[in-house]
DNA sequence: CTTTTTGCAAATGATTTGCATTAAC
DNA sequence: GTTAATGCAAATCATTTGCAAAAAG
């Protein structure tokens, strides 16, 4: 799934755009722990390389997802995640109370939610799906969660 | 699906809320057109009444969403819509270049996808599954799209 | 009359933008 | 040496918060 920074640097040359190590350092936080949010990005790219703007981590982040190296997704209600897993089909559970991300997998395009029906005369070219619940710590707890 | 006025103003005092002129305003201009967002709920709100402030809107929103007589909607990368359609399971459609909503009716839990698998460990209260794609009109034009 | 809503202003949080400086190639 | 990235500051957008004034019950 993850590249190697050899491989980060040979797909951002052959797209004409600088190899740089703010860049490695952001794919690598990436890689390393999938599903973190940006703020936790700059955090492990920091504790790598001494210091990195906000600014260079936002437009590493969105010039790796432009690249198709790193996929964005945006729950509701919590800021931007990034992972690395990019080519396969899969899905997302979100715990209403922290947030935390989970992938899930499954076969897209099986179930007849998609690819169904309707007159709305869309074409679709991608189905997202995000479950919603809680997860294994949070089930533990008495807070109040997120409105369903 | 839209309740009546009278319903709305029911379903508040039942629930220990005052009936104000804001909320029904507010409570129509979602039921008239779905799928709107803030801005536009209260510029329908603010021609019917004259005027009402942003935080009546806001403060009628997440009252109405709370009691369960509106649902809200928020495809990454653009505001949060309103639905009066709280009861029924359906979907979404959402155009990448104009953000444009339609519905999409499937049963969820026939599919794989939407009970399927995974050591996640999360208890999983509701699956939300997001289309992108272009809407009939965005299809005839030739502007940027949103990546996918 | 009492408490909830409203309205106005200011705060917040994530993200973007402008521009000079620095670093890649 | 050029051009693209970075760093810093300021701007933006949706939304929330604080608090006094107005309205609902």
């Amino acid at each position: 799934m993850e590249l190697t920074a050899t491989d980060v640097a040979a797909h951002l040359r052959s797209n004409g755009l600088r190899v740089t190590a703010g860049r490695l350092a952001v794919y690598a936080a990436v890689a390393e722990t999938g599903h973190r949010d940006t703020e936790a990005i700059a955090t492990a790219a920091r504790d790598e390389l001494g210091a990195l703007s906000t600014q260079a981590v936002y437009g590493a982040l969105q010039t790796f997802t432009a690249l198709g190296l790193l996929r964005r997704i945006e729950p509701a209600g919590s800021p931007a995640r990034y992972e690395t897993r990019v080519a396969d089909n899969h899905h997302h559970v979100v715990c209403r109370l922290c947030s935390a991300i989970a992938d899930v997998d499954c076969e897209v395009g099986v179930a007849p939610c998609l690819h169904a029906s309707a007159d709305h005369g869309f074409v679709v070219d991608e189905a997202e799906v995000t479950f919603w619940g809680l997860c294994p710590a949070c089930q533990k707890t008495t807070r109040t969660r997120r409105a369903p």
